[in-house]
DNA sequence: TAACATATAACTTATATAAGATATAACACA
DNA sequence: TGTGTTATATCTTATATAAGTTATATGTTA
């Protein structure tokens, strides 16, 4: 009998992984920052550097850290270049590159209704932020967002910051509240444009829509927004890939 | 000026990374079967282990190869358990995992319309066959698919043989053609309903519906399939993830 | 003897450490 | 401006141990 035949074994490359995670979790290292070298890791764990090396891999696989050869590897940010694609999955059909422009129609405190709620953790009827908002590509309206965020974790949040800032609503989340979205699950299905939506959306009622259902994580896997997009898809499509 | 600075240097476990890949190509392996151990593999290659292990892992992390510890390394299958939902994103809402039954509607052979013959890498006009079915869940129409794949590659293809065969549809290329599907890209949008989806999906004309465009990939990212899948998504969603 | 259980050996991948060479980037300094 | 230094990640090899799988040998028992 050793510490492997302990149902809780886990490898230490992994148990660095889960330090590391709480560093992030507690703030130690924020998005965009450099985390300490790989030596210097080991030093601190007090394990090989090629241990760190494991779990830094693993977590660079996750799109939570990125490495730059020479530079460090760094805390992924919604504020990178790179970055301002990654859970925009609505594409040009014609493969042009073409970033939206947002237009905020509301920010609302309200009760969280029993469907986002479970999802994000919370009781039925717990305080949270509504934001509606509109994208448009070249000037015309495709998407109609409605995000739920429990407002425990984003205090303060108001209408006036979100329009002053400049990036994207997950980078805006990251420099004002610190809360960096790392992973996000998508339900995805058809339905017809209500009279609201029609009107926003400038398409006859009853259009097909697409109806993008989101619940977005962050570090350990802790639900922190719940989202509902309905996608105007002539010219556009949701593009995805598996293997 | 060495060999790494020059413009087409790749990291050795890279290069045995293509050589496994051409290994497959050549079907020196097939889908199922055990590759060599590390250690011999090493051997061929005239590499450390450690070199060969890291293309491993890396084959190993996109589906095309599967590491069983104490067994050995396995081509991966779609004849396996796993595999049956690997390339379906279509769930129920409630998540109660369910896979669904095939009906074959037709396969003939036809000329390629340019619309899949470019995404194939064909000549518009190359011969193919098309194949169309509906798949039911619980014994309710869900899925209308229209099946675009090379004749020259899937010689021999009949409506017989497809429904003689027990298991899905790229286990059936797999065992039957040596064709492994191991990516694919989709497109999504939402659409309404023409009167013979209507029919055969048993809903009203104008329902929406999701349409998915995908083309799958085998080894050396060649294309060899396209398909169109027009879905019926009340109670079901198309479900998918992103990092 | 035949059937069954157990121990052992030989194989596999998985984990961990160490060491050296190379590529990339930033910076100091001539 | 350019050149060298330094610090970083990357690549490659080597070695050792752990752990899962399977076949075979060796018992033990009916």
């Amino acid at each position: 009998m050793n510490i492997h035949s302990s149902p809780s074994f886990r490898p230490l490359y992994d148990q660095i992984k889960i330090l590391i995670t709480q560093s992030l979790i507690a703030g130690e290292w924020r998005p965009g920052d450099a985390i300490p070298s790989e030596i210097d890791l080991a030093a601190r764990f007090k394990v090989s550097q090629g241990t760190v090396r494991k779990a830094i891999d693993e977590l660079a696989a996750e799109n939570i850290l990125i490495r730059r050869q020479g530079k460090g590897t760094f805390v992924a940010s919604h504020s990178q270049e790179r970055a301002s694609t990654r859970f925009l999955r609505i594409a040009r059909d014609d493969g042009v590159a073409e970033y939206p422009t947002s237009r905020l129609l509301s920010v609302t405190r309200e009760r969280a209704p029993e469907a986002s709620a479970s999802l994000l953790d919370l009781r039925t009827g717990a305080s949270i932020f509504c934001i509606k908002r509109l994208l448009s590509f070249e000037g015309v309206p495709r998407i109609l967002d409605e995000i739920h965020v429990p407002a425990a974790s984003f205090k303060g949040l108001d209408d006036a910051m979100i329009r002053n800032y400049p990036g994207s609503l997950y980078s805006f989340f990251e420099s004002h509240f610190g809360i960096a979205m790392i992973r996000a699950e998508e339900h995805i299905k058809a339905v017809k444009a209500g009279p609201i939506e029609a009107e926003l959306l400038h398409v006859p009622q009853d259009q097909p829509l697409l109806r993008v259902d989101r619940v977005a994580f962050t570090y350990g896997d802790r639900p922190v927004e719940w989202r509902r997009g309905l996608c105007h898809t002539e010219r556009f499509s949701y593009v995805t890939e598996m293997s």
